[in-house]
DNA sequence: TTGAAAGCGCTAACAG
DNA sequence: CTGTTAGCGCTTTCAA
């Protein structure tokens, strides 16, 4: 039979009220009285019924993270950052995945609206949300992580994409590469902007840069590195706006014969993956998604008025070199 | 202003009561009837309040996912799969996520009596589960993944890791290999227990296996390496019981020089890592998680009685030969 | 068949 | 400062 809080409040000789207040800290009592309660909670092993005390005060204490594939090991190291966060805050996490799925979005910001969750993190790869942009006022409750959704209104956190570009862009200079592949996210999408941009101010006016846009997928990466090989001017390094694009790249060079980097140089992005052990091991840069996802939660929990409210928050990238880069040499075979 | 049942009720012309039966399916009503709710619902968006509903039906219509690390790729895609089925189901999913705390398995026990949620997939990998074990009649609100929990009374899935074992003792017998190392949970986890025994079963009675017995992660991976290594007899292959292990024992075998197959054979287990672009490809157990998610939220909506509650549920594995296993020659340097 | 009313267990005005 | 009371929004017996 489960105890009630009215149970122990016969136990401990007051009444419900007492017991609430006390137990959700809103109330000091004398010492004997504190005692006497919890000692009758002790013996009984009460524990709040969780579904009352969200009717009674709206809130549910658990927030929603939305990520479009947790198999993925990008969003499953957000997710356990976001957990990690919020299970310190006291915080339950429900795990809504979309799968690209589409209207999914609007389910979960109804879930949000009912109160289901207090706040949604949310996480996506792809551009295209028709619905979910339209929204109005979420009221600060939703949080975007990674990548943006336009007309929005939201904060969110980024990791720093342009600088990651630049940096990918200007250790490839150094090697003395003047002929790139850009393989990853369009314009359309702020990730894969900021990202191009940034590669052709690392790589400087005389570069010239063939882009190959895909989504963020493995079959992506393959398609757009086929693309790449196929069309346009050779390029001597490539690159991968994503861990997955990477993977898919190298798995069409290693086909074709193309050593790397003898042949072709690659830089990858996140760092997620054991890129380490990859043959050979993959330079990339390094996303802080442990960093994005508790400051998620951060942003999600602050009071609505506080300062870290507004806009984005922009944590840094670091370039991490292994040894998928080489210098460019003019007996490169090239792509 | 949120749009409560008694609002389309008086819209529609009917009570609350007829409301709720026919929006849950309890009630079949004439037509005209039945298009009017339907129409008050559209026109007013209508969406039930589900702590109100949780609370008064008792369920949550969620499950909890208790797992080790959602960052450990094998449990982000079990998660995938968890999530995928029970979304067909309609079903939430709460992710909780231990790290090994200890203590975080009572709490999420009491979560389910609470019921806040409906049910619990409990998947860990490690052996210490003291308090979890102790606990009486979960009433068949719990079910074990990938791991058993000894004296938990409760349906498990698992692969056929005795199998997985026995396959990659065949296998390396077949390329001649009589030394082998293992490096894996020991025999107080049901998984390494099976596994050692499906390899010697497999290598047969001439062979020599060394074993090494380590947590699942890099780390034990590395120092079960060294330990092998450094003590006992040389050994032509390792055997290790998961990606992560292998990852770590490739790292200890690089840093020392030694390549893969030609020095030593490798086998790892679980194959959910990219082990196709490691140098060498990693021949690996495959084990069928999404099989085994999706399995669990079954066996955990399935009625109390139903047939399929009972016992363990043992899904198949695939070897998945790669580049890392070779022929054993006199010539090998060894460990 | 439909509706009125009680109640799920908790919180928070309000009153004493 | 403590207790009484009225909900939170839904489901579901029970009565009509």
């Amino acid at each position: 039979v489960p105890i009630r809080l009215r149970d122990v409040a016969t136990m401990a000789g007051v009444s419900p009220a007492t017991v609430s207040r006390f137990v959700n800290g809103h109330l000091r009592l004398p010492q004997a009285t504190g005692a006497r309660i919890l000692q009758a909670v002790a013996a009984t092993g009460y524990q709040p019924n969780p579904h009352a005390r969200r009717l009674s005060t709206g809130r549910s204490d658990s927030i929603g993270l939305v990520v479009p594939d947790i198999a993925n090991p990008f969003f499953a190291r957000l997710a356990a950052a976001v957990e990690a966060e919020a299970d310190e805050r006291k915080l339950e996490v429900s795990l809504f995945v979309t799968l690209n799925r589409p209207g999914r979005e609007r389910e979960y910001v109804q879930a949000l609206v009912r109160n289901r969750v207090d706040g949604l993190i949310f996480a996506t790869n792809h551009a295209d949300h028709a619905e979910f942009g339209q929204v109005g006022d979420l009221g600060d409750k939703v949080v975007l992580v990674d990548e943006d959704v336009p007309d929005l209104v939201a904060p969110r956190v980024f990791c720093d994409n342009r600088e990651g570009g630049r940096l990918a862009g200007q250790y490839l200079r150094e090697l003395g590469h003047a002929r790139v592949g850009y393989v990853g996210a369009g314009p359309e999408m702020i990730s894969g902007r900021r990202r191009l941009e940034g590669l052709r101010q690392g790589l400087g006016p005389d570069a010239e840069v063939s882009t190959a846009f895909c989504s963020y997928s493995r079959e992506g990466g393959v398609e757009a590195a086929v693309a790449l090989l196929e069309g346009g001017p050779r390029v001597t390094a490539i690159f991968a706006a994503a861990d997955e694009l990477a993977i898919g790249v190298l798995e069409v060079l290693h086909a074709r014969g193309l050593r790397v980097p003898e042949d072709v140089s690659l830089v990858g992005f996140d760092d997620v993956a054991p890129l380490a052990l990859f043959a050979p091991a993959i330079t990339a840069l390094r996303q802080p998604i442990e960093d994005m996802g508790r400051r998620a939660v951060d942003l999600l929990v602050a009071p609505d008025d506080g300062p870290r409210r507004q806009g984005e928050t922009i944590l840094p990238v670091t370039l991490i070199r292994r040894a998928s880069c080489g210098p460019a040499r003019s007996t490169n075979r090239g792509v």
